[in-house]
DNA sequence: ATCTGTTTTAACTATTTGGTTAAATCAATT
DNA sequence: AATTGATTTAACCAAATAGTTAAAACAGAT
Protein backbone atom coordinates (compact mmCIF):
# COMPACT_ATOMS: atom_id res chain seq x y z
CA UNK A 1 0.00 0.00 0.00
CA UNK A 2 1.50 3.31 -0.89
CA UNK A 3 0.66 6.22 1.49
CA UNK A 4 -3.47 5.91 0.92
CA UNK A 5 -4.69 8.45 3.70
CA UNK A 6 -2.78 11.20 1.77
CA UNK A 7 -4.56 11.00 -2.04
CA UNK A 8 -8.05 10.72 -0.31
CA UNK A 9 -6.89 14.15 2.12
CA UNK A 10 -5.88 15.97 -0.95
CA UNK A 11 -9.27 15.18 -2.75
CA UNK A 12 -11.02 16.27 -0.37
CA UNK A 13 -9.14 19.40 0.32
CA UNK A 14 -9.58 19.87 -3.55
CA UNK A 15 -13.32 19.24 -3.56
CA UNK A 16 -14.00 22.00 -0.80
CA UNK A 17 -12.15 24.43 -2.57
CA UNK A 18 -13.22 24.10 -5.63
CA UNK A 19 -17.16 23.04 -4.51
CA UNK A 20 -17.36 26.48 -2.33
CA UNK A 21 -15.60 28.51 -5.28
CA UNK A 22 -17.97 27.28 -8.15
CA UNK A 23 -21.06 25.69 -6.22
CA UNK A 24 -22.13 22.21 -7.44
CA UNK A 25 -22.97 23.07 -10.86
CA UNK A 26 -20.11 25.02 -11.91
CA UNK A 27 -17.53 22.53 -10.42
CA UNK A 28 -15.68 20.02 -12.79
CA UNK A 29 -14.33 16.48 -12.13
CA UNK A 30 -11.63 17.93 -13.54
CA UNK A 31 -10.72 20.65 -11.94
CA UNK A 32 -10.87 19.11 -8.78
CA UNK A 33 -8.60 16.26 -9.93
CA UNK A 34 -6.09 18.57 -10.87
CA UNK A 35 -6.52 20.49 -8.12
CA UNK A 36 -5.56 17.23 -6.03
CA UNK A 37 -2.98 16.53 -8.57
CA UNK A 38 -4.31 13.27 -9.72
CA UNK A 39 -6.42 12.43 -12.63
CA UNK A 40 -9.94 11.91 -12.99
CA UNK A 41 -10.11 8.17 -13.37
CA UNK A 42 -8.29 8.14 -9.85
CA UNK A 43 -11.14 10.98 -8.89
CA UNK A 44 -13.74 8.15 -9.67
CA UNK A 45 -11.73 5.19 -8.24
CA UNK A 46 -12.52 7.26 -4.38
CA UNK A 47 -15.30 8.70 -4.95
CA UNK A 48 -17.93 6.77 -7.29
CA UNK A 49 -20.12 10.20 -8.16
CA UNK A 50 -19.95 13.95 -8.19
CA UNK A 51 -22.67 14.09 -6.32
CA UNK A 52 -20.97 11.18 -3.60
CA UNK A 53 -17.88 13.70 -3.59
CA UNK A 54 -20.14 16.67 -3.04
CA UNK A 55 -22.28 14.92 -0.10
CA UNK A 56 -18.61 14.05 1.72
CA UNK A 57 -17.84 17.58 1.38
CA UNK A 58 -21.08 18.84 2.29
CA UNK A 59 -21.39 17.08 5.55
CA UNK A 60 -17.61 17.76 6.38
CA UNK A 61 -18.27 21.38 5.91
CA UNK A 62 -21.79 21.50 7.74
CA UNK A 63 -20.10 19.55 11.03
CA UNK A 64 -17.71 22.93 11.26
CA UNK A 65 -20.18 24.95 11.37
CA UNK A 66 -22.24 23.58 14.50
CA UNK A 67 -18.60 22.66 16.22
CA UNK A 68 -18.35 26.42 18.04
CA UNK A 69 -22.04 26.66 18.12
CA UNK A 70 -22.99 23.43 20.47
CA UNK A 71 -19.62 23.84 22.16
CA UNK A 72 -20.94 27.41 23.60
CA UNK A 73 -24.52 26.65 24.42
CA UNK A 74 -23.22 22.75 26.10
CA UNK A 75 -21.49 24.68 28.73
CA UNK A 76 -23.83 26.20 30.69
CA UNK A 77 -22.68 29.96 30.60
CA UNK A 78 -24.46 33.12 31.85
CA UNK A 79 -26.01 35.02 29.40
CA UNK A 80 -23.03 37.60 29.59
CA UNK A 81 -20.15 34.90 29.50
CA UNK A 82 -22.59 33.45 26.41
CA UNK A 83 -22.20 36.33 24.52
CA UNK A 84 -18.21 37.28 25.01
CA UNK A 85 -17.51 33.64 24.26
CA UNK A 86 -19.71 32.87 21.10
CA UNK A 87 -18.72 35.88 19.53
CA UNK A 88 -14.52 35.09 20.20
CA UNK A 89 -15.11 32.31 19.36
CA UNK A 90 -17.46 31.88 16.20
CA UNK A 91 -15.28 34.81 14.36
CA UNK A 92 -12.05 32.69 15.23
CA UNK A 93 -13.48 29.62 13.52
CA UNK A 94 -14.88 32.30 10.39
CA UNK A 95 -11.05 33.41 10.30
CA UNK A 96 -9.93 29.51 10.43
CA UNK A 97 -12.67 28.76 7.70
CA UNK A 98 -13.82 31.37 5.87
CA UNK A 99 -15.62 29.51 3.15
CA UNK A 100 -18.18 28.54 5.30
CA UNK A 101 -20.92 31.46 5.04
CA UNK A 102 -20.55 31.28 1.07
CA UNK A 103 -20.74 27.59 0.74
CA UNK A 104 -23.88 27.54 3.24
CA UNK A 105 -25.30 30.12 1.34
CA UNK A 106 -24.82 28.83 -1.91
CA UNK A 107 -27.01 25.22 -0.96
CA UNK A 108 -29.60 27.48 1.27
CA UNK A 109 -30.21 28.35 -2.72
CA UNK A 110 -30.13 25.11 -4.24
CA UNK A 111 -32.04 22.83 -1.63
CA UNK A 112 -33.08 24.98 1.46
CA UNK A 113 -35.13 21.64 2.88
CA UNK A 114 -31.67 20.18 3.39
CA UNK A 115 -30.14 22.38 5.15
CA UNK A 116 -32.93 23.01 7.85
CA UNK A 117 -33.10 19.03 8.08
CA UNK A 118 -29.39 18.71 9.12
CA UNK A 119 -29.99 21.84 11.54
CA UNK A 120 -32.40 20.16 13.41
CA UNK A 121 -30.42 16.87 13.56
CA UNK A 122 -27.89 18.70 15.23
CA UNK A 123 -27.26 18.61 19.30
CA UNK A 124 -27.78 22.73 19.30
CA UNK A 125 -30.60 23.08 21.93
CA UNK A 126 -32.20 26.28 20.76
CA UNK A 127 -34.81 26.63 23.52
CA UNK A 128 -32.04 26.95 26.26
CA UNK A 129 -30.47 29.61 24.26
CA UNK A 130 -33.43 31.47 24.13
CA UNK A 131 -34.32 30.56 27.38
CA UNK A 132 -30.89 32.29 28.47
CA UNK A 133 -31.72 35.46 26.92
CA UNK A 134 -35.18 35.86 28.30
CA UNK A 135 -33.96 35.08 31.78
CA UNK A 136 -31.75 38.00 31.62
CA UNK A 137 -34.12 40.40 30.23
CA UNK A 138 -36.47 39.36 33.12
CA UNK A 139 -33.64 39.75 35.47
CA UNK A 140 -33.61 43.04 34.38
CA UNK A 141 -29.13 42.16 33.28
CA UNK A 142 -30.16 43.40 29.34
CA UNK A 143 -32.93 45.38 28.13
CA UNK A 144 -35.84 43.22 26.90
CA UNK A 145 -35.28 42.05 22.92
CA UNK A 146 -36.95 39.08 21.20
CA UNK A 147 -34.82 36.37 21.02
CA UNK A 148 -34.98 35.39 17.45
CA UNK A 149 -33.79 39.01 16.80
CA UNK A 150 -30.64 39.00 18.92
CA UNK A 151 -29.54 35.84 17.63
CA UNK A 152 -30.12 36.79 14.26
CA UNK A 153 -28.21 40.62 14.87
CA UNK A 154 -25.57 38.69 16.83
CA UNK A 155 -24.75 35.99 13.50
CA UNK A 156 -25.06 38.46 11.34
CA UNK A 157 -22.52 40.85 12.73
CA UNK A 158 -20.27 37.55 13.24
CA UNK A 159 -20.46 36.57 9.60
CA UNK A 160 -21.18 39.53 7.30
CA UNK A 161 -17.47 40.34 6.82
CA UNK A 162 -16.73 36.92 5.63
CA UNK A 163 -19.23 36.84 3.12
CA UNK A 164 -19.08 40.08 2.16
CA UNK A 165 -15.01 39.97 2.02
CA UNK A 166 -14.28 41.13 -1.76
CA UNK A 167 -16.71 44.03 -1.22
CA UNK A 168 -15.85 45.28 2.00
CA UNK A 169 -11.88 44.72 0.79
CA UNK A 170 -12.16 46.27 -2.91
CA UNK A 171 -14.71 49.08 -2.12
CA UNK A 172 -14.37 50.28 1.68
CA UNK A 173 -10.84 49.46 2.68
CA UNK A 174 -9.58 50.79 -1.47
CA UNK A 175 -8.99 47.07 -2.09
CA UNK A 176 -5.94 46.89 0.48
CA UNK A 177 -5.63 42.95 1.97
CA UNK A 178 -3.70 44.32 4.88
CA UNK A 179 -6.66 46.81 5.94
CA UNK A 180 -8.89 43.49 5.63
CA UNK A 181 -6.94 41.43 8.02
CA UNK A 182 -6.83 44.69 10.74
CA UNK A 183 -10.62 44.64 10.32
CA UNK A 184 -10.99 41.31 11.08
CA UNK A 185 -8.82 41.69 13.83
CA UNK A 186 -11.09 44.03 15.46
CA UNK A 187 -14.22 42.44 14.65
CA UNK A 188 -14.47 40.42 17.88
CA UNK A 189 -14.01 43.22 19.96
CA UNK A 190 -16.02 45.40 18.12
CA UNK A 191 -19.18 43.26 17.69
CA UNK A 192 -18.77 42.33 21.37
CA UNK A 193 -19.16 46.07 22.34
CA UNK A 194 -21.69 46.44 19.49
CA UNK A 195 -23.81 44.15 21.05
CA UNK A 196 -23.05 44.65 24.86
CA UNK A 197 -23.62 48.32 24.54
CA UNK A 198 -27.28 47.67 22.73
CA UNK A 199 -27.70 45.25 25.28
CA UNK A 200 -27.29 46.58 28.80
CA UNK A 201 -28.83 48.50 31.02
CA UNK B 1 -47.35 42.99 -34.19
CA UNK B 2 -48.34 41.16 -31.27
CA UNK B 3 -47.89 42.45 -27.44
CA UNK B 4 -44.21 42.56 -27.58
CA UNK B 5 -43.26 44.52 -24.50
CA UNK B 6 -44.76 41.73 -23.01
CA UNK B 7 -42.21 39.29 -24.25
CA UNK B 8 -39.58 40.53 -22.80
CA UNK B 9 -40.68 41.54 -19.49
CA UNK B 10 -42.02 37.74 -19.03
CA UNK B 11 -37.85 36.54 -20.78
CA UNK B 12 -36.71 39.23 -18.02
CA UNK B 13 -38.75 37.78 -14.93
CA UNK B 14 -37.91 34.33 -15.57
CA UNK B 15 -34.73 34.63 -16.43
CA UNK B 16 -34.20 36.39 -12.64
CA UNK B 17 -36.23 34.34 -10.68
CA UNK B 18 -33.82 30.70 -12.32
CA UNK B 19 -30.34 32.60 -11.99
CA UNK B 20 -31.09 33.83 -8.77
CA UNK B 21 -31.78 30.52 -7.62
CA UNK B 22 -29.49 28.70 -9.43
CA UNK B 23 -26.68 30.55 -10.11
CA UNK B 24 -25.60 31.23 -13.63
CA UNK B 25 -24.28 27.48 -14.22
CA UNK B 26 -27.26 26.19 -12.12
CA UNK B 27 -29.54 27.89 -14.56
CA UNK B 28 -30.78 26.14 -17.95
CA UNK B 29 -32.07 27.69 -20.70
CA UNK B 30 -34.52 25.45 -21.38
CA UNK B 31 -36.00 26.31 -17.87
CA UNK B 32 -36.00 30.24 -18.39
CA UNK B 33 -37.82 29.37 -21.38
CA UNK B 34 -40.42 27.33 -19.99
CA UNK B 35 -40.75 29.85 -16.94
CA UNK B 36 -41.39 32.40 -19.37
CA UNK B 37 -44.41 30.32 -21.28
CA UNK B 38 -42.14 30.43 -24.43
CA UNK B 39 -39.67 27.66 -25.94
CA UNK B 40 -36.41 27.82 -26.63
CA UNK B 41 -35.77 29.03 -30.06
CA UNK B 42 -37.60 32.07 -28.54
CA UNK B 43 -35.74 33.00 -26.14
CA UNK B 44 -32.68 32.76 -28.20
CA UNK B 45 -34.40 35.01 -30.65
CA UNK B 46 -34.91 37.61 -27.83
CA UNK B 47 -30.98 37.01 -26.22
CA UNK B 48 -28.79 35.74 -28.59
CA UNK B 49 -26.76 34.16 -25.28
CA UNK B 50 -27.16 32.51 -22.42
CA UNK B 51 -24.34 35.46 -21.14
CA UNK B 52 -25.85 38.20 -22.57
CA UNK B 53 -29.24 37.23 -21.14
CA UNK B 54 -27.54 37.12 -17.85
CA UNK B 55 -25.46 40.35 -18.52
CA UNK B 56 -29.12 41.85 -18.44
CA UNK B 57 -30.21 40.65 -15.49
CA UNK B 58 -26.88 41.25 -13.70
CA UNK B 59 -27.51 44.66 -14.41
CA UNK B 60 -30.85 45.03 -13.57
CA UNK B 61 -30.31 43.38 -10.10
CA UNK B 62 -27.00 45.80 -9.33
CA UNK B 63 -28.77 48.63 -9.88
CA UNK B 64 -31.91 47.99 -7.33
CA UNK B 65 -29.36 47.38 -4.85
CA UNK B 66 -27.76 51.33 -5.45
CA UNK B 67 -31.37 52.83 -5.69
CA UNK B 68 -32.03 53.03 -2.57
CA UNK B 69 -28.18 53.31 -0.78
CA UNK B 70 -27.47 56.55 -2.94
CA UNK B 71 -31.04 58.03 -2.43
CA UNK B 72 -30.67 58.24 1.13
CA UNK B 73 -26.93 59.30 1.11
CA UNK B 74 -27.54 62.10 -1.66
CA UNK B 75 -30.13 63.76 0.79
CA UNK B 76 -27.67 65.49 2.87
CA UNK B 77 -29.26 64.08 6.40
CA UNK B 78 -28.00 64.35 9.86
CA UNK B 79 -26.49 60.99 10.73
CA UNK B 80 -29.29 60.77 13.08
CA UNK B 81 -31.90 60.95 10.18
CA UNK B 82 -29.48 58.61 8.30
CA UNK B 83 -29.61 55.96 10.25
CA UNK B 84 -33.28 55.67 10.82
CA UNK B 85 -34.31 56.49 6.55
CA UNK B 86 -31.33 53.95 5.27
CA UNK B 87 -32.27 51.10 7.45
CA UNK B 88 -36.48 52.13 6.83
CA UNK B 89 -35.73 51.94 3.53
CA UNK B 90 -33.15 49.66 2.75
CA UNK B 91 -35.05 47.04 4.56
CA UNK B 92 -38.04 47.88 2.37
CA UNK B 93 -36.30 47.56 -0.24
CA UNK B 94 -35.06 43.86 0.46
CA UNK B 95 -38.61 43.01 1.16
CA UNK B 96 -39.87 43.95 -2.30
CA UNK B 97 -36.42 42.30 -4.00
CA UNK B 98 -35.73 39.75 -1.81
CA UNK B 99 -33.52 38.01 -4.09
CA UNK B 100 -31.10 40.77 -4.05
CA UNK B 101 -28.41 39.77 -1.56
CA UNK B 102 -28.27 36.04 -2.65
CA UNK B 103 -27.34 36.82 -6.25
CA UNK B 104 -24.66 39.22 -5.12
CA UNK B 105 -23.27 37.10 -3.13
CA UNK B 106 -23.47 33.84 -5.61
CA UNK B 107 -21.84 36.69 -8.49
CA UNK B 108 -19.03 37.81 -5.40
CA UNK B 109 -17.80 34.36 -5.73
CA UNK B 110 -17.90 33.97 -9.08
CA UNK B 111 -16.32 37.14 -10.44
CA UNK B 112 -15.51 39.07 -7.02
CA UNK B 113 -13.89 41.89 -9.55
CA UNK B 114 -16.80 42.38 -11.25
CA UNK B 115 -18.89 42.98 -8.68
CA UNK B 116 -16.29 45.80 -6.95
CA UNK B 117 -15.90 47.44 -10.12
CA UNK B 118 -19.37 48.09 -10.52
CA UNK B 119 -19.55 49.18 -7.12
CA UNK B 120 -17.30 52.06 -8.20
CA UNK B 121 -18.79 53.23 -10.82
CA UNK B 122 -21.92 53.92 -8.94
CA UNK B 123 -22.64 57.67 -7.92
CA UNK B 124 -22.71 56.88 -4.13
CA UNK B 125 -20.07 58.31 -2.12
CA UNK B 126 -18.26 56.47 0.79
CA UNK B 127 -16.47 59.11 1.41
CA UNK B 128 -19.10 61.28 2.26
CA UNK B 129 -20.72 58.55 4.61
CA UNK B 130 -17.68 58.22 6.46
CA UNK B 131 -17.15 61.93 7.24
CA UNK B 132 -21.07 61.89 8.36
CA UNK B 133 -19.88 59.83 11.05
CA UNK B 134 -16.87 60.73 12.15
CA UNK B 135 -18.33 64.37 12.66
CA UNK B 136 -21.33 62.77 14.55
CA UNK B 137 -18.35 61.11 17.27
CA UNK B 138 -16.47 64.38 16.94
CA UNK B 139 -19.57 65.89 18.21
CA UNK B 140 -20.12 63.02 20.95
CA UNK B 141 -23.70 62.63 19.46
CA UNK B 142 -22.55 59.41 19.10
CA UNK B 143 -19.54 57.12 21.06
CA UNK B 144 -16.81 56.86 18.43
CA UNK B 145 -16.05 53.73 16.31
CA UNK B 146 -14.29 53.02 12.98
CA UNK B 147 -16.98 54.21 9.87
CA UNK B 148 -15.96 51.00 8.09
CA UNK B 149 -17.04 48.66 11.15
CA UNK B 150 -20.33 50.82 11.56
CA UNK B 151 -21.13 50.44 7.69
CA UNK B 152 -20.79 46.56 7.90
CA UNK B 153 -22.85 46.36 11.08
CA UNK B 154 -25.72 47.80 9.76
CA UNK B 155 -25.64 46.53 6.41
CA UNK B 156 -25.39 43.37 8.35
CA UNK B 157 -27.95 43.53 10.61
CA UNK B 158 -30.33 44.60 6.99
CA UNK B 159 -29.25 41.79 4.86
CA UNK B 160 -29.08 38.94 6.81
CA UNK B 161 -32.42 37.75 7.60
CA UNK B 162 -33.17 38.04 3.91
CA UNK B 163 -30.15 35.79 3.04
CA UNK B 164 -30.99 33.58 5.86
CA UNK B 165 -34.49 33.12 5.18
CA UNK B 166 -34.39 29.51 5.55
CA UNK B 167 -32.76 28.87 8.18
CA UNK B 168 -34.81 31.35 10.50
CA UNK B 169 -37.76 30.33 9.19
CA UNK B 170 -37.32 26.38 9.05
CA UNK B 171 -35.17 26.48 12.44
CA UNK B 172 -35.75 29.47 14.81
CA UNK B 173 -39.54 29.80 13.61
CA UNK B 174 -40.76 26.07 13.48
CA UNK B 175 -41.09 26.16 9.80
CA UNK B 176 -43.98 28.78 10.45
CA UNK B 177 -43.82 31.58 7.72
CA UNK B 178 -46.35 33.54 9.03
CA UNK B 179 -43.89 34.00 12.08
CA UNK B 180 -41.21 35.02 9.62
CA UNK B 181 -43.25 37.39 7.55
CA UNK B 182 -43.64 39.05 11.34
CA UNK B 183 -40.27 38.40 12.19
CA UNK B 184 -39.59 40.96 9.19
CA UNK B 185 -41.94 43.35 9.79
CA UNK B 186 -40.31 43.69 13.14
CA UNK B 187 -36.72 43.98 11.56
CA UNK B 188 -37.13 48.37 10.89
CA UNK B 189 -37.44 48.81 14.51
CA UNK B 190 -35.74 46.28 15.88
CA UNK B 191 -32.30 46.96 13.52
CA UNK B 192 -33.44 50.75 14.75
CA UNK B 193 -33.38 50.50 18.31
CA UNK B 194 -30.27 47.79 18.26
CA UNK B 195 -28.17 50.22 16.54
CA UNK B 196 -29.15 53.41 18.55
CA UNK B 197 -28.48 51.89 21.78
CA UNK B 198 -25.11 50.91 20.41
CA UNK B 199 -24.16 54.13 19.54
CA UNK B 200 -25.80 57.58 21.47
CA UNK B 201 -24.66 58.21 24.60
C1' DA C 1 9.49 -12.96 -6.73
C1' DT C 2 4.81 -12.51 -6.18
C1' DC C 3 0.78 -10.44 -4.78
C1' DT C 4 -2.19 -6.56 -3.76
C1' DG C 5 -3.99 -2.41 -3.94
C1' DT C 6 -2.83 2.30 -6.01
C1' DT C 7 -2.18 5.21 -9.85
C1' DT C 8 -1.70 6.50 -14.62
C1' DT C 9 -2.90 6.60 -19.44
C1' DA C 10 -5.87 7.05 -22.85
C1' DA C 11 -9.57 6.12 -25.29
C1' DC C 12 -14.42 5.81 -25.19
C1' DT C 13 -19.71 6.37 -24.15
C1' DA C 14 -23.76 8.68 -23.01
C1' DT C 15 -25.93 12.68 -21.74
C1' DT C 16 -26.71 17.31 -21.16
C1' DT C 17 -26.95 21.61 -22.94
C1' DG C 18 -26.17 25.99 -25.48
C1' DG C 19 -27.09 27.40 -29.70
C1' DT C 20 -28.81 27.05 -34.73
C1' DT C 21 -31.82 26.46 -38.52
C1' DA C 22 -35.69 26.23 -41.59
C1' DA C 23 -40.21 25.90 -42.35
C1' DA C 24 -44.73 26.76 -40.82
C1' DT C 25 -48.18 29.45 -38.24
C1' DC C 26 -50.24 33.39 -36.25
C1' DA C 27 -51.77 38.05 -35.52
C1' DA C 28 -51.84 42.62 -36.30
C1' DT C 29 -50.99 46.46 -39.77
C1' DT C 30 -51.20 48.22 -44.34
C1' DA D 1 -55.01 40.25 -49.74
C1' DA D 2 -50.35 41.03 -48.83
C1' DT D 3 -46.80 42.23 -45.65
C1' DT D 4 -44.32 42.02 -41.52
C1' DG D 5 -42.69 40.67 -37.30
C1' DA D 6 -43.62 37.33 -33.43
C1' DT D 7 -43.87 32.65 -32.20
C1' DT D 8 -43.89 27.66 -32.58
C1' DT D 9 -42.23 23.21 -33.96
C1' DA D 10 -38.91 20.07 -34.41
C1' DA D 11 -34.93 18.56 -35.77
C1' DC D 12 -30.23 19.19 -35.50
C1' DC D 13 -25.03 20.35 -34.32
C1' DA D 14 -21.07 20.94 -31.47
C1' DA D 15 -19.00 21.23 -27.18
C1' DA D 16 -18.58 20.10 -22.53
C1' DT D 17 -18.65 16.89 -19.16
C1' DA D 18 -19.75 12.90 -15.92
C1' DG D 19 -18.61 8.56 -15.81
C1' DT D 20 -16.49 3.95 -17.64
C1' DT D 21 -13.16 0.74 -19.03
C1' DA D 22 -9.08 -1.90 -19.83
C1' DA D 23 -4.48 -2.27 -19.79
C1' DA D 24 -0.26 -1.14 -18.02
C1' DA D 25 2.92 0.68 -14.48
C1' DC D 26 4.10 1.14 -9.80
C1' DA D 27 5.18 0.42 -4.93
C1' DG D 28 4.98 -1.72 -0.70
C1' DA D 29 3.99 -6.13 1.96
C1' DT D 30 4.47 -11.03 2.20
Amino acid sequence: MVKKQNTEDKIVEAAKKVFIQKGMDGARMQQIADEAGINKALLHYYFRTKNKLFEKIFSLVFRDIFEVLEMAVMKELSFEQFLEQFITEYIALLKRKPYIPQFVIHEINRKPQRIVDQMKNTKFDKQQLFALIEQAAEDKRIRPIPPVHLITNILSLCLFPFVAKPIITGFALDGDKEKYKTYIDERPEQVITFVKQALFL
